[in-house]
DNA sequence: TTGCTCCTCACGTCACGTGAGGTGGC
DNA sequence: TTGCTCCTCACGTCACGTGAGGTGGC
């Protein structure tokens, strides 16, 4: 029998880790002295304070520890390895990726020699409701025009629909960003529910995607800086597009274009 | 102004977690009505929270992304991001050697289908003031016999000297676990003090390695498989021997060998 | 007697999640 | 008026670490 500090140190824990494995009866003394509290280990519960060590090692949790040594069958625990292998690939994969995010924006401050100016950031989109008119603008700088109608004649079926608008507007680029011909772009807007579309009008839902997102300030532009960012950082980051761009128009101010507020989404999978 | 679920939706983060960012100061809302207590968040805010979820997915704590955000310089910022690049690498060769310890244990379950008998577990020893006698055993079934003498000799001088035993007494072997003639050993006691040495028994300090250990129960007439168990362990795990290997009797009974204690540890370092 | 060891609370860590109980806005 | 949203506590998470204040053993 030898008191908790030599126990301690023979398992190179500490002491605090012993008391509180005994609090959660997961290694609990030999023997504790009633009137002093002192706890008494024998030299043999060692080999359960590796046992547990070495799981802990593995990625398991104290409880589940637990259930490992109150005995649990060969096949249990085998299910229960491999579950930790999984989790164990995921986490590598995941440090693997922040280890490049890191790296990337290293070489982007090395490069710029100053603060990015875009953060890019990775999320999934919610599935929406939508109502959208796709139509076709035969030069760059009939954009403003062409979407405005096409924006306007959406409002106008959803109000007739007697639905509401149900978030900002969003337009879908149907080609790559430089493109200036012939662009094949889609204005939607999302709506609160279920409505009837037309030939010219379609109503769907939007799926959840996963994106890679910037958010942009100031007059639409010059958002083009806003979408290098991006295509850099998808290259640096091992990203690929899978789909089309989207631009949301979260907030417009034509007076103050510095309040205007957009963000540009491109749909994206690891390339590896 | 929007309030703050339409905040979190626009950024994909909880409600709970905007309310947190305001609590620690790292995103307050623009305006917050006095009576009722809402937050409203300007459109504009995305940027900054966009900022704090890209600093986050580099690893940085809040407290972190808080002095980022209160203006470091371009010099600082690369600082951080190059620490925060060695913890990332750090981590990851960790998730790999927990990857491959996963692995070895399901390949060791699946070779024996049963729960293994030994946990091996890395750890450092502690530092410790030895004497010792090195001697030469001409035959393996001499080895007690002179290892008795050895360690009688040690205790001698100890006591001669004043000074006290230190914990458990062990034994290096001088060369590979397979070798059964003249084999070289050590015979160790710890001494709670520096003790002055002679020709034959040695006082010195051993020092701190780090090990691959495992606990025996019984004889030592049993303690071959544990070596097999630590050596096979090693090749899978990718550790090689930079050393001599130690036997720590922490508990010793004749009479019910099954109470007898026994560690092995085996100095390692990553292969790779 | 003097250190050293041991004891039991109680609180902190980190970034939120989860109720409970109540109110505001269309 | 009815849902839905928002509010503020308060507590939980996970595996301990860090004192505070007091006692036991050689």
């Amino acid at each position: 029998m030898i008191r908790i500090g030599d126990f301690a140190r023979l398992g190179r824990v500490s002491v605090v880790t012993l008391r509180h494995y005994d609090e959660i009866g997961l290694l609990k003394p030999e023997y504790v002295d009633r009137t002093t509290g002192y706890r008494h280990y024998s030299v043999r519960q060692l080999a359960r304070l590796n046992r547990i060590i070495a799981l802990k090692d593995l990625g398991f949790s104290l409880k589940q520890i637990e259930q490992v040594l109150d005995g649990l069958t060969v096949g249990q625990l085998a299910g229960m390895l491999k579950m930790k292998r999984a989790q164990a690939e995921q986490s590598l994969a995941s440090e693997q990726a922040k280890l490049q995010r890191i790296e990337s924006r290293l070489l982007q401050i090395e490069m710029e020699d100053r603060m990015p100016d875009y953060d890019i950031v990775l999320k999934t989109t919610a599935p929406q409701q939508v109502s959208s008119r796709r139509i076709t603008v035969p030069q760059n700088n009939e954009v403003p025009h062409y979407l405005g109608a096409a924006y306007e004649e959406v409002s106008r079926l959803i109000s007739v629909a007697g639905a509401k608008q149900d978030g900002p507007c969003l337009t879908v680029w149907h080609q790559p960003a430089d493109v200036v011909e012939n662009e094949d772009v889609e204005a939607i807007i999302p709506v609160n529910r279920a409505i009837v579309g037309n030939d010219r009008v379609k109503v769907y839902e939007l799926p959840a995607t996963e994106v890679a997102a910037v958010v942009f300030h100031g007059s639409l532009e010059g958002l083009e800086p806003a979408h290098l960012a991006l295509l850099s950082w998808m290259e640096n980051n091992g990203y690929r597009m899978t789909g089309t761009y989207r631009e949301i128009y979260h907030a417009n101010d034509r007076e103050n274009p510095a309040n205007t507020v957009t963000e540009i989404q491109y749909p994206v999978e690891r390339a590896s």
